[in-house]
RNA sequence: GGCGGCAUAGCCAAGUGGUAAGGCAACGGCCUGCAAAGCCGCUAUUCUCCAGUUCAAAUCUGGAUGCCGCCUCCA
């Protein structure tokens, strides 16, 4: 199985080679911490961690750092506004952005550095440039000669000479080109600062990644991943720095994940359209929104509506109902940890090779999530058949070990994709509890009715049976009479 | 002005040279007292349009139209 990835560098799929056999090194640009996470950042960091989740399973020993940008200007307007220090901003937006995280399923990384813990490294990365020539000091800031480094532009494709022509921004005199970036930030008073040879003041933005990356992971990594924005200029910084200074590859693989729109809009400020995860999660199971991410291809912009993801939970809910009934006919499910998965035969059945390969070829969970519904009905066709067929069947054996195997590739997937991890009990109560609350139906009420029906439809009085089923569906509560009793759901 | 992307059924979406995955919705069937759930079938002779390359194109090339992103903080 060979992975193949879209690298941002070259604009095209390259078979995988990590620059150590085996090892992965990993760097993702993590959040400025001076808000709550909206659904942008949850794409962001729900492909990377699918991606890492599946380098690991792939059999890579992964180091993956995400960063938080815990100084800059945006935290200390902020800060000032609120009144509070940047520093206590920052630890604030720090324990939110984990409650989110955690509630999305989402992996910790193997380090989460932040900026201001790796000043003594960024200053001497500085230091490394001014040596050699590349960058200089004016009025205690410290600029990036982006004339002195060849390379510069590569990974956006932008000429120095054409973008000229679209400079509107003032014109810093201090600069030797408009176009040089800021290494150091003399303070201003009341500012966090930091003693540096050229003055008290505090790291510029791109700084940070070159040195804590090579602090971290060393000069030349595997994958540095990020949100497409952060192409220009932020990561064209970042190999400038890092490559000026240490004189290798800095990057092997550019990984950029797409925006997510709003109703067809982008998400900005003066429309007022950001979508915060916590306000998402009010509303959608976490899993919801990991599905509707995954099922677009992690570099395609993808539309976030209410009837989009509502067909998305739709599909949640029927791969959770099955897992029900596998839990049902076997008494529990099949353990992912202990539980060995057997390659089936028939290749065209084989649905977790199906799925690996598709996501062996640039992480297309996209694909990867329709061979996940074709296993699922594959598997509801074969517990049909079963349940129809009698107990003492006597290939009843075989048909239980078959379920539990095609059951524990599903569950694999999930794995993956950071899907199915609760118990569909659990899942089905979470979401009764939810939609209960919100439309504030009783649960007691639900259970006399059907009660009520249940009587009607042993006296064979379906008419009004029929109406106790009506008014149920009223409230949004759909029944199914099973063999073993009438259960009652939500409709989402 | 510079750079880049996208256009596939009612909706969402995969598919980068070999004859259109999957989901939601709709419809027909099995099942059911009737439903629901599940399964089966059906739903794009065709991939925005025009021209070209090829035995073969949704896929490659050129052009047109439409939409979008980056170039300024941004995932």
């Amino acid at each position: 199985m060979t992975l193949t990835i879209y690298n941002s560098l070259n604009r095209s799929k390259e078979p995988f080679e990590t620059v150590d056999p085996g090892k992965v090194k990993m760097y993702v640009c993590g959040p400025t911490v001076y808000d709550s996470c909206h659904i942008g950042h949850a794409r962001s960091i729900i492909v990377f961690d699918v991606i890492y989740r599946y380098l690991t399973f792939a059999g890579y020993d992964v180091t993956y750092v995400r960063n938080f940008t815990d100084i800059d200007d945006k935290i200390i307007n902020r800060a000032n506004e609120i009144g509070i220090s940047p520093a206590a901003l920052a630890e604030k937006y720090i324990q939110e952005f984990y409650v989110d995280m955690d509630a999305l399923n989402v992996l910790r990384p193997t380090s989460e550095p932040r900026a201001t813990e790796h000043i003594g490294n960024i200053l001497r990365l500085i230091e490394i440039l001014i040596e050699k020539g590349i960058a200089y000091a004016a009025e205690g800031d410290v600029f990036f000669s982006v004339d002195k480094f060849d390379g510069y532009g590569k990974l956006s494709g932008r000429k120095l000479d054409d973008m000229e022509a679209g400079a509107r921004v003032e014109i810093d005199l201090r600069k030797k080109n408009p176009f040089d970036f800021v290494l150091w930030k003399a303070s201003k008073p009341g500012e966090p600062e930091w003693d540096s040879p050229w003055g008290k003041g505090r790291p510029g933005w791109h700084i940070e990644c070159s040195a804590m990356s090579k602090d971290i992971l060393g000069a030349s990594l595997d994958i540095h991943g990020g949100g497409k924005d952060l192409i220009f200029p932020h990561h064209e910084n970042e190999i400038a720095q890092s490559e000026a200074a240490f004189g290798k590859t800095f990057v092997k693989y550019w990984v950029h994940n797409g925006f997510v729109n709003i109703n067809h809009e982008k998400m900005s400020k003066s429309l007022g359209n950001f979508l915060m995860i916590k306000d998402i999660l009010k509303v959608y199971h976490p899993e919801v929104l990991r599905l509707f991410l995954l099922s677009h291809h992690y570099r395609s912009p993808v539309d976030f509506s209410d009837e989009t993801v509502r067909n998305v939970a739709a599909g949640l809910d029927k791969i959770y109902a099955m897992l029900e009934r596998v839990e049902k006919f076997l008494g529990k499910l099949p353990d992912t940890g202990s539980e060995k998965y057997a390659t089936s035969p028939d290749a065209e059945k084989d649905f977790w090779s199906l799925f690996t390969n598709a996501m062996s070829d640039d992480f297309n969970t996209a694909q990867g999530i329709g061979v996940l519904y074709d296993a699922v009905r594959n598997l509801n066709k074969i517990l049909d058949s079963c349940e129809k067929a009698e107990p003492e069947h006597p290939d009843d054996a075989v048909n239980r070990q078959t379920i539990s195997n095609e059951c524990l590739g599903i569950m694999k997937i999930g794995n993956i994709l950071g899907i199915l991890s609760q118990p569909p009990g659990d899942y089905f109560a979470r979401k009764k509890e939810a939609v209960l609350e919100r439309q504030s139906v009783d649960a007691g009420l639900i259970e006399a009715l059907i009660q009520e029906r249940k009587d009607a439809r042993k006296s064979r009085d379906f008419k009004k049976a029929d109406e106790i089923r009506d008014r149920l569906k009223a409230m949004n509560i759909e029944i199914e009479d099973r063999p073993e009793g009438t259960i009652w759901k939500v409709i989402s």
